[in-house]
Parts: structure tokens; sequence; C-alpha cells
DNA sequence: TGCAAAATAGAACGATCGTTCGTTTTATTT
DNA sequence: AAATAAAACGAACGATCGTTCTATTTTGCA
């Protein structure tokens, strides 16, 4: 199966995706502006003029990365949260799979963020590309939020905007003092920061059986 | 006054403290990585060796940028608190002006965010002056978060470390959801979260008459 | 097997970077 | 005002970067 499409595939778009691939690793580390096209033309076993024909441009090699970094995270956080039903259980999941990946990411990096900080002032089709990759999963868990709150779960009057807000907060903390300053008890932190949000908005009667 | 100081200054740290000062205008929308010392001299309109002579080495500017940083974030911030009495009401202060700061730097940039960035994978004396300055912050804003349940205005079960969690996590999220994403709304959030914090974990007759 | 197209290599470019060095200008002191 | 020290300049170096161009190799198909 695999093996017909490579078939299909010039062999040229199968050493792009490995070059994505590699630059995937690279930019986790050193960020979309550390990427170099040299170092990555080594880490290949390729030239310099060789990885870059395949993108045209630096930018494009930047696009083609965030957009391999989209799919691995829809991959890994939200497509595995759909098997849960709608309401909490299934945003519940999705915290827990978005606190899986960041936990790794204290050893590798994370392109949503340090994306955010190098892109934050500079316009472009990186920015772009950037900003609608977060957006569209911020989005996705915005819904999660209200699909919760329209199955009873969540109290009437509980923002679901707010909650998302205090979410994104918890993981970016966990980042940061993990990552960056290495304290040690984030992830609990941040789990019991999630407790504390599902307890403040729930209802008695969906949140009781999550202990 | 400010006279007698300058006349016993050489000229040299007049001009040095200048370089500083304008390259804490660079690295705030740039980052430290980002800053250059032929800009910084065109600037200036200064030589590039004339701007580098006074540092030595491009670590030594970023970390006199790291200390000019702190001071006036102390300054800003922290001092100012100090002239609420211990407990809730310092810590409300706090958390006011660091909103205020960082509310201002949804335009401007953040150093210890994007230096966390920039810096929580490389090793050196310029991590170790951020991550030193960056921990001193928030030590002192724990600090207060624990004056607070010692004059009896938090629960006796509140955890200082998480609540100094969940604060910084609710700056950075406003941070990045302004200033990269530029949603609306996001200081409403931030200081919803905080209220929240202190609903949760605050002891009824403290908290009751902060509205 | 042979041929066209795609993929890769290699050298060179202009720009920018931090840094070094010798010189010259400006401040400060005697 | 002369002597000394500090500050600023200007040119150059070596490295790295993205990018361009031409030549060569490899691939896929008839």
């Amino acid at each position: 199966m695999t093996a017909v499409i490579a078939k299909n595939q010039l062999k040229g778009q199968q050493t792009k995706a490995a070059i994505v691939e590699a630059a995937l690793g690279q930019v986790a580390h050193i960020g979309l502006e550390g990427l170099s096209i040299g170092t990555l033309a080594d880490l290949m076993n390729m030239s310099k003029s060789g990885v870059f024909a395949h993108f045209g441009s630096r930018e494009e090699l930047q696009i083609s990365v965030i957009r391999a970094y989209h799919a691995r995270f829809e991959e890994e956080v939200f497509y595995p949260a759909l098997k849960q039903p709608k309401g909490l259980p299934r945003l519940q999941e999705l915290f827990q799979n978005w606190m899986r990946r960041t936990s790794h990411e204290i050893d590798s990096g994370c392109l949503y963020i340090s994306g955010a900080v190098e892109f934050d002032d500079r316009p472009g089709l990186v920015r772009n590309a950037l900003a609608d990759s977060v957006k569209t999963w911020l989005s996705a868990m915005h819904r999660t939020v209200v699909q919760a709150k329209e199955a009873g779960h969540l109290r009437s009057d509980a923002d679901e905007h707010q909650i998302a807000f205090e979410i994104h907060g918890l993981i970016l903390a966990l980042h940061y003092e993990a990552r960056f300053l290495k304290t040690p008890g984030s992830i609990e932190r941040a789990n019991k920061g999630f407790v504390n949000i599902v307890t403040r908005y729930g209802q008695e009667a969906a949140t009781s059986q999550l202990k």
C-alpha cells in the first residue's frame, strides 16, 4: 500500500518529505529563524542547492515545516480525542493529549510557542501560515468547550472563551517553567489547574465522576 | 543632583548607558538574538567598533540589556506594590502592575518571554543572566502569595506554588493571544482569571471586599 | 536501450555578522 | 597648555547565510 504510493511518487517528493522531516527536528530545537539550509543539507548528505531546489525559497521551506507540524499535532492531539463522546470526556481527553505532547516538548521545544515569539512582529507568509495553524487548533479546542456546555457538563453561565484562555495559559506556563526554568512539579501544576477550571465551571453532576 | 553625578561620570559610561537604552528598545521588538551591533551603531550615529568597544563582546551587550530590563521591571512592577500592606492587597497591586506592563508589551514585546524561547536550549552566560532575572521576579511573586496566606487572606490549604503558576499562565496567555494572534478581549480574560484564582483560594472575609 | 525530464551537485555572488587592529579624535588630569 | 588616558573611528577579516546559475547525474518512461 505504502509501496504503491511510493512507486507513483517521483523520487523528488520522497526526498522533499525527508527534508521536511529532518527540518522539523531541527526547528523544534533552534526555531524557524535558526533553521539553516546549509546545516540541513549536511544532515541530509546533500548539497545546499539540492535542498534549496525543492522549495525555491527559505520561506517556502519554513511554511512546509509548519504544515508538517500542524498535521502531526492534529494526529496526536485532536483526532484521538474524537473517540470520546462530546462534552467533558472529550475535552478532558483533548487536554490530556495536549499535555502529553507538551510534556515531550519540554525537551524538544514547541513550534507554536517559539514561532509566535519569532514572528509576532514580522508580517509575511510564514507568520500567516503559523497564525492560521494555531488559530485552527485553538478554535477546535474552544469548540470542544462549547460542546461541553451544550451537553450540560458546564454551568450555563460559563464563558467558553474564558475557559479556553485559561487552559491555554496552563500549557504556556508549563512549557515556560519546565523547559526554560526547569522548575520541578510543573506538569502536576498544569494538571491541577485543569481540574480547578473544570471544578469551577462544571456542573456538579458531570464533574463529580471525574474525581 | 543629576548633573553632579554626570560630571563625575566618564563620558564613556554615559554613552554606554545610552547604547543599552537604545538596545533595550531594539531587543523588545526583535529579540536578543536579533540584536545587531551594526544596526545599533547606525541608530546611535556611531561606528560599529565604537559601540563594540563598550562591551567587548556581543554576549556582554546582551547581558547588559537583560540587567537594564530587570531594573526597569522591578521599578515598574515590584517596588510600587510594596506600598500596599502585605497580603491580598499587595498581591492584587502586584498583578495589576504586571498587567499594565504586559499590556504595553503587547506592542513592544517582552524580553522575559522572547528570551526564554531563544535561550531555552542554549547554555551560557546570557541564558544564566536571563534565567536568574526571571527566577528573581517569580520568587518575589511567590513570596507575595505566601504572605497573603500568612495574613489569613487565603485558605489554609492553598498551594502557593500552584497559585503563582496559574497567575504566570494568565500573563503568558495574554501575551501570546494579544500580541501574536491579536485576539480581542485578552486583557479582560487575564483580569477575570485573576479574580477566579482569588475567589477559589481566598477566604470569604478577605476576598468579599475585592468585589 | 535510449531519451527527455527531473534531481542533485558545485561554484560563486552579495550581504551581514561579530570581531580585531591600528589610528585618530576627544576628554580628563597635571 | 602640555601630557596622558579614554573613546571613537574605519578598514579589514573570516565565517555564514540565502540565492543564482550552469553542469552533471539520476530517474522514469517509451
